[in-house]
DNA sequence: AGTCCATGTTACTTATAAGTTACCGGGTTA
DNA sequence: TAACCCGGTAACTTATAAGTAACATGGACT
């Protein structure tokens, strides 16, 4: 496919625009948690990333949300429970989360492989 | 799709991998230009991409080149020219830059229109 | 009254990415 | 011979991301 240079820009900001909003070292550990696991609260989402502390996990949820990629819902229990899952939204990063994770696969291999 | 742990680890071990092929600040648009002008110089893409220092740009080039995404090519003229172009396995990109695109564009949408 | 858990926040430090400025070698042009 | 172009490299600074440790709040439990 060719572009002509304005798409070309556009295109540029489009993919850095999908790409900050899944940048850093945790959030993709932290959506597919949610991914497999539907509904989790903070501490169990701690304990499931391995390495990540209660603030660098804080943040990331925090831009998530802002994102619109997932919910935050506090549960009136005792003591209070705060649950995080993907909406439906977010749900629609699995596509793109697919290829990356394909050809970042194929592409192991075929750097270590040869 | 559901997976069991170790498919998500591995799902998520090999997102990462194909992020970080693709991320910093530069090498999604040297790709883009190389993408839309096919063949270029040192001298063009510092050109063509706006804002990078000659730093920044030979430090990508390298990171591009030893993931065999490009082509490094001294052409024997006077003076001589170095010609950078996607290999036939950076082309392999095109899918999912094209897919983080069309994610990163409908976003764009979905956060700012509403 | 003192301690624990859950869900964070604050202040501070460290590590990584990016930017700036200057310079180099080899050939070319004025 | 002096200044210039090309394709970089090197040393240093600045900005951004991540990590660490301690503390906060509010209810429950001992």
């Amino acid at each position: 496919m060719d572009w002509n240079q304005e798409q070309c820009k556009g295109q540029i900001m489009a993919v850095h625009d999908a790409m900050d909003v899944l940048s850093g070292k945790w959030k993709i550990s932290i959506i597919a948690v949610l991914c497999f696991k539907h509904k989790r609260r903070f501490s169990d989402i701690l304990a499931d990333v391995k390495g990540i502390s209660n603030k660098m996990l804080s943040k990331e949820l925090k831009e998530l949300e802002i994102n619109k990629l997932i919910s935050r819902t506090v549960e009136d229990t005792q003591p209070i429970t705060v649950n995080y899952e993907l909406t439906e939204y977010g749900q629609t990063l699995q596509t793109v989360i697919g290829q990356l994770a394909d050809w970042g696969s194929a592409h192991r291999k075929y750097i270590m492989g040869k």
